[in-house]
DNA sequence: TGTTAGCACTCTAATGGGTCGAGTGCTAAC
DNA sequence: GTTAGCACTCGACCCATTAGAGTGCTAACA
């Protein structure tokens, strides 16, 4: 059977009434409201055809009709090609939502956490930013320092100015000129390099330079190299998990709880960042419903996610959790906006 | 009235038998369960007084009886006394618990994950741990480095070996000598200061000595102390919030929905960290019942948060949240063992 | 051949009565 | 002061009934 021009549209009547009342829709409902101009009669065939054809769903028998994962996914790239027509008018728009952002953010971890807040009140969903991905980046400056006798502080910069600090303890004293020396071997050595491309090869040929295979020397650019590929955890800040107690549909315990792990233990949001980040040249924004999450927690929500861009290759993701029965619309658009406005402003700085 | 022998044994006997089932208790369940040998209708009396006095609460008229928070006052400091008398037997049942702990922490911030995680893993309940306070403390040393022409980047290290870093866009050049210069004057002016006597009149008397009112020294001695200064958010983890569901009083969607808000948006849990700092002195562990909650949106929980020692004058909290039945027995031995288990551990670093 | 009116049918949600059982409060006797 | 006994209360549960929304099917219509 196929999907014919008549059907899209009571398709989309369906879900446009179901997103607004979460109940299910019945013929008459829709026989009234369109311009279709149809009996209830006609439409009951139409939505026994849409049943069969997997678009819609009926709870039970004397019920009228909630739309699918399919459902929502054709409503959903429809929706989407709209969008990209009516870029003119987001200009506008972009005004209006001026205030919803962000006073003056002197920290990025004050920004993201304003950012993620900023985006649940606005929306009335669970929101997430993650901090940007400088993995695979450039070190631009190293320093280390002696703190006490037999203690350096090591200060490690990478391109985007994001600052790892690690602490070694020596054996024995450092002198000032070795320390010296260590620096300047380190910075002409490694800046300008990508972290990835750090490797055995590399350190080994600085300890040969050095002239030191086995001394304190060593020892430190071990933990200097140690410190610079330690995987830090990506950080992720979330808000408005709350608001999940808001949609009857996943407000019941086993849900919720669910829902509100994944939130906590950061990890499966990490999974949600990685699997954006590697799909995030097809288009800006992604939507997963339902089944399609790629976290299992989420497998009965909607997921909007969409990666920003704070400079040259450094991308951090941005994140809507929220009912299937989401207002897409509005998402899509507070999306679009909010990334549109992290890039320009983070070009500022 | 007066609550003589009889009356507390029955009370605890309530009290106990409400924290295993969770139900409403009779006056038979008691009678039959008792070592008083009392008849039910005895017991029913002595209930009666016990309502009267405050101590239990009756749902309806022909229910059993439940535990007000009174009466779970009454419990908890009861168990307080005995937990006091015990201090020998603890040693034996310390070494049971070291696989609850804690494999092996490179970092700070993963160590308190991994506190946070064990103790909702172990209880049950939801549980939170709160960084070092490192507010009241001492700077240890101060290094500045230029990393490009016109960026200085600070390293700020307190006692405790926490590190915060600045980067200082300044608005013209530096040259090699007075960095070094100002490396000195600020190590020797503010080492071994206390951040809080870090005042105006200082940082006034340190740009004199550096000889420049107004030019760069000036700009770059101002980042740094309001960097000093600055006021770090309390960093507080959590772990377990999902545990809250599985208590039928807390799982209900507005109730849930309140506690779930006070773990993400951590301010609330802030508070719950000073308000135990400024107690910390009393006691070690602090129980909050219901309505003695420092935390608005726990008063239908309690709350049993303890003081952990990082090192001379840097404090910590950790605190367990959950029903008010809770089982205080477990928690406060568990919070005993993880601090001294903490304590420990933070001596040897 | 597609559309529609009509009607029997299905299923849920809501309502209300009836029963059961746990537990109380009170009284009278020990 | 303690206890046995009993009437009473109240929520939990079960069940039957009803109302209403919505369907699916058939037969008639354009």
């Amino acid at each position: 059977m196929e999907l014919d021009d008549r059907k899209k549209k009571i398709l989309l009547a369906i879900i446009k009434t179901y997103l607004e009342t979460g109940e299910p829709v019945g013929s008459r409902t829709i026989s009234k409201i369109e311009g279709l101009e149809l009996s209830s009669a006609t439409i009951r065939n139409e939505m026994a055809d849409l049943v069969d054809m997997g678009y819609i769903l009926q709870p039970h028998t004397s019920a009228g009709r909630i739309p699918s994962d399919k459902g929502y996914r054709f409503y959903v790239d429809q929706l989407m090609e709209e969008k990209e027509q009516q870029i003119e008018e987001r200009e506008r728009e972009t005004d209006e939502m001026k205030g919803m952002l962000i006073e003056k953010a002197d920290k990025m971890e004050r920004l993201l956490k304003q950012v993620a807040r900023s985006l649940s009140v606005n929306t009335n969903y669970a929101a997430m930013i993650s901090a940007p991905q400088y993995h695979m980046n450039r070190l631009k400056f190293i320093q280390l320092s002696r703190m006490e006798e037999k203690r350096i502080v090591a200060v490690i910069v990478v391109e985007g100015n994001m600052i790892k600090n690690q602490i070694i303890d020596i054996d024995e004293p450092i002198d000032d000129e070795t320390l010296l020396k260590l620096n300047m071997l380190l910075n002409t050595t490694l800046n300008g390099m990508a972290i990835e491309d750090i490797n055995l090869s590399i350190i080994t040929k600085m300890k040969q330079q050095a002239g030191d295979q086995a001394g304190i020397i060593a020892e430190v650019i071990d933990a200097v190299a140690e410190s610079i590929k330690a995987d830090e955890d990506l950080e992720i800040y979330t808000s408005g998990a709350n608001n999940i107690f808001k949609y009857p549909e996943l407000a019941d315990n086993e849900k919720a709880s669910e829902i509100i792990t994944a939130f906590e233990e950061k990890k499966q949001l990490t999974n949600l960042v990685y699997e954006t980040l590697s799909h995030s040249d097809e288009k800006g924004i992604q939507v997963y419903i339902g089944e399609e999450s790629p976290v299992e927690n989420m497998k009965d929500c909607s997921v909007v996610t969409a990666t920003y861009e704070l400079d040259e290759g450094i991308h951090g993701t941005i994140g809507i959790i929220g009912p299937k029965r989401m207002d897409y619309d509005k998402v899509l658009s507070t999306m679009k906006k909010l990334t549109t406005e992290l890039d320009t402003m983070f070009k500022k700085n």
